[in-house]
DNA sequence: TGCGAATATGTCCGTTCCGACATATGCTGA
DNA sequence: TCAGCATATGTCGGAACGGACATATTCGCA
């Protein structure tokens, strides 16, 4: 924050900073969370649409098989490096990534 | 794939799906990485728009402002859950996270 | 022009995530 | 029932990523 900025805030009256940025990094990594377990859905439902296996599946991203049913269980070892790649190597589309992103709570796996 | 290309493997005896399942995983990694680049632009006009310097955001995400740098310069050594993680934290819109997915290369960092 | 703040670049080493593998459980049709 | 395939769960050693720190380099403004 500019020290201007930050120093006409303070003028008014505000306590820049703690709270706020305790609340921040709290919701950022919710927001995180949220998005995980949303793509985790959105890759099961664009694998069943495409009638894969998790192990064809698996073999396409150079992974195994147990680490996609992980990644479809929304497992906390799961990096959303792997995940996000893995839901494009599935096939879906980018827009229901976007989904994914704006609203997590309502994606849904829609079948072929 | 384009077309030509495809129909000068066919013609050289290649069985194309397998070289497309191949493709496609350099696809689904090439979409992360596009991605990524289009998150770090999201990122800097965030950071920006909130006069955050690299330093203060690092301190919300409990990382360390170079970190922050290399996120924003597109670092590989960068992974997408903290990327994704910082993008949130910088205050930027679900919307603009969004449309880094959709059209990765539209995206722009607009200032306050 | 110079000084301080912001940003960029590079290294160290501990932690986390990876693929591979083993094995268990679940499901479907013969 | 059980045989065969799909999915789930757990473990291991090695690779990748992390924060911390040191140190340029760039930028704004007095």
């Amino acid at each position: 924050m500019k020290t201007s900025t930050k120093k006409k805030l303070e003028a008014a009256g505000w306590r820049v900073g703690d709270a706020q940025e305790f609340l921040g990094l709290t919701d950022a990594e919710e927001q995180l969370v949220e998005m995980k377990l949303a793509l985790a859905r959105v890759l099961r439902g664009a694998r069943e649409k495409h009638q894969l296996t998790q192990a064809e599946l698996a073999k396409r991203v150079k992974s195994s098989q147990s680490r996609v049913a992980k990644m479809e269980a929304g497992d906390p070892s799961i990096s959303l490096d792997l995940l996000m790649k893995t839901v494009f190597a599935a096939g879906a589309k980018n827009s229901d990534v976007a989904k994914a992103v704006t609203s997590p709570r309502r994606i849904l796996a829609k079948p072929a």
